[in-house]
Parts: C-alpha cells; structure tokens; sequence
RNA sequence: GCCCGGGUAGCUCAGGGGUAGAGCAGUGGACUGAAAAUCCUCGUGUCGGUGGUUCGAUUCCGCCCCCGGGCA
C-alpha cells in the first residue's frame, strides 16, 4: 500500500492506523524524515508511534551525510520481500515515481565531479550536454543542467541515453494499492500552521539549540523547512514570530509543489478528497 | 476645530489629464540520484466617496469620509 500526499495532511496517522491494524510495517517515502537530527521539525514519527508499528528508513541517515532517490531505492529493496506487505507513506513525489516507474541505473557520480560542476557557470555546464540530453531538459534549471552535466562527465554518456535503458521499476504501481490525499488548499493552510505551533510546543526550539554547533546550510537534512529560520531566530537574525511565519509560509509552498506533482504525476492514483 | 501627509491588486508601495504598474502573496506548470531541492508561467483593480473643470479625470479643483502625525 502506499499513501501520498502533501505535508500536514495526515497521511502519516492514516497510514500508522492501517499498519498497526493489519500488522504492518510502516516504510518511510520522505526525503527528510530519513534523516537523523531534527526529528520534531521533520514531524518524524515519536517514540509512541514507533510502539504501535515497525518503522522502517525513517532517521537511519547521518544529519550530515548526502543522501538520494538512489540510495532510498537500494534502502527499500530488502522490505518489499516482508512476508506481509508494508505501508509506504511520504510525502516526495520522486520517490514514489522511481519507485513504481523506475531510475536509470547510473553510477553513483563523484564528489569531484560535483565540486567540479559546482564551480561552473550555467552557460559553461550547457555547454557540457550532449543534444539529446540539452533537448530533453530544462536548460533554465541549474540543477537540472548540472545534474545531466555530471552525468556526462562522469560517465561519458550523457543523460538521455541513461534514461533511455531505464530498468522496470522495482514496485509496479499495478501491484499496490496507491492512495494519495487531495486536501482542501484553506484546511491545509490551517493545518501547517496549526502543526508548526504544536512542533514549537514540542520543543522544535530546544531540538534548534541542540543543531545549532554543528549547523551547515549545505547538508540536505538541513533543508528541513522551518531550520534555517529558527537558527536565524537563535543568531537574533529574527523573531520568533518571524521564523515562524516563515516557515508556514514556506511549508504551504512546499504544499504547492508537492498538490502540482501529485495531480499530474499521479493522476491514476486512487484520490482521498480531504476534509 | 485647524494644519500637514496618506487613502491605487490579498499585502507593501510606485505612477500620473487619454481608464495603471512593481515586489511579496497567490495560481498553473516542469522536474529520472540535491526533490522539504531546483526552475518556468500568469498582474482589471468601482486608483476612498461625491460634485465640478475638461473632448476626456484615477490624475486638476471643491466638499465629505477614513488612517497617521502635529497644533489647539
């Protein structure tokens, strides 16, 4: 079974509901919650939930190592040969596609190569593409071109021909039960903000202070949303009210992109129509 | 009560006699290893109300209302 849908909407709960229910684990589809490090920001799952049903791939990540859709696919593997089937919940819309459609296998570029490209202009790394890959992509995008940039240069192919061999993926969608949560856009709203007041209850201040000596914007756990805004209100950067609505804001943004994925990318999903 | 400054897009504001534009918010979209990332698209709203001047007023003038500040 798998349950998506946009952040704050409760898929976690509903999915926690169904495991608990028919002795399932519960497997982690979130690009953030596989991080260790900040566990009340990230809305990972608490030590009461994790008594009601297995929890699988949620903080088994270093807060400051790299992590991709690859390294979640290779992760999951082993739990989709569980004698009962798993519920997988999240809320990144990527890994779900790779999941039941597929991921080119392209090895693993190296961290050279990213530096590389990192110190290159967008117009230098366009330049790098092999025209199927420049036709195929967002050439606007940098991290789309410096993606397929790496690719090429690491591997000597380029990234369309890649993509071209995409292997059959590793979960058909024909076999599951896809569910993704459509919420109302206001009851959402309301909900983000309702849950970033309950994460500050939960002392997603104190788990700030905590980050705080080892904070790097550039690690990916970083990107939680609402960290780079409560380390600002502790560098006095802001106040808390600030931080907070900025992070709300960010996370109905976020809420946004992920309702835009969902409808065009998942349109054969079954819908749950929220409220 | 008088004087000054404002009242223009959801918000903050720019503009100016030929019916108006930016930023933010919001919308729609893209996205096969950074995805809670990254990128693209979309701007008609009684220009506070009402009279007047004018071929024409949101723009100028009078009055009224509201919000700041000052003086009584």
């Amino acid at each position: 079974m798998l349950i998506a849908g946009p952040t704050a909407s409760g898929k976690s709960e509903l999915a926690l509901r169904i495991a608990e229910a028919q002795g399932r684990a519960v497997v982690n589809a979130d690009a953030l919650q596989v991080f260790d490090g900040w566990r009340v920001l990230t809305a990972r799952p608490g030590a009461e939930d994790l008594a009601r049903a297995p929890h699988v791939l949620y903080g088994h990540v270093p807060f400051d190592a790299p992590y991709s859709v690859g390294d979640w696919l290779r992760d999951i593997a082993p739990h989709l040969q569980a004698p009962v089937p798993p519920v997988i919940v999240g809320g990144t819309g990527l890994y779900f596609s790779a999941l039941t459609e597929g991921l080119a296998d392209i090895p693993i570029v190296p961290e050279d190569v990213r530096a590389e490209g990192d110190a290159l202009s967008l117009e230098a790394l366009r330049a790098g593409l092999d025209a199927d890959t420049a036709r195929r992509i967002d050439l606007a995008n940098r991290a789309r071109v410096q993606r397929a940039w790496e690719v090429f240069r690491a591997t000597g192919r380029g990234l369309a021909a890649w993509q071209d061999e995409t292997a059959s993926p590793l979960l058909p969608l024909a076999d599951t039960v896809p569910l993704v949560l459509r919420p109302d856009r206001d009851w959402l709203a309301a909900r983000i903000a309702a849950r970033f007041d309950t994460m500050l209850a939960e002392g997603a201040l104190d788990e700030a202070r905590a980050m705080r000596p080892r904070w790097d914007p550039a690690h990916l756990s970083s990107k939680a949303i609402g960290a780079a805004e409560l380390i600002a209100h502790l560098d006095g950067e802001m106040s808390l009210d600030q931080a907070r609505d900025a992070a709300i804001l960010a996370s109905r943004q976020y809420a946004k992109r992920q309702r835009t994925w969902f409808r065009n990318r998942m349109a054969s999903w079954r819908e749950v129509l929220l409220p």
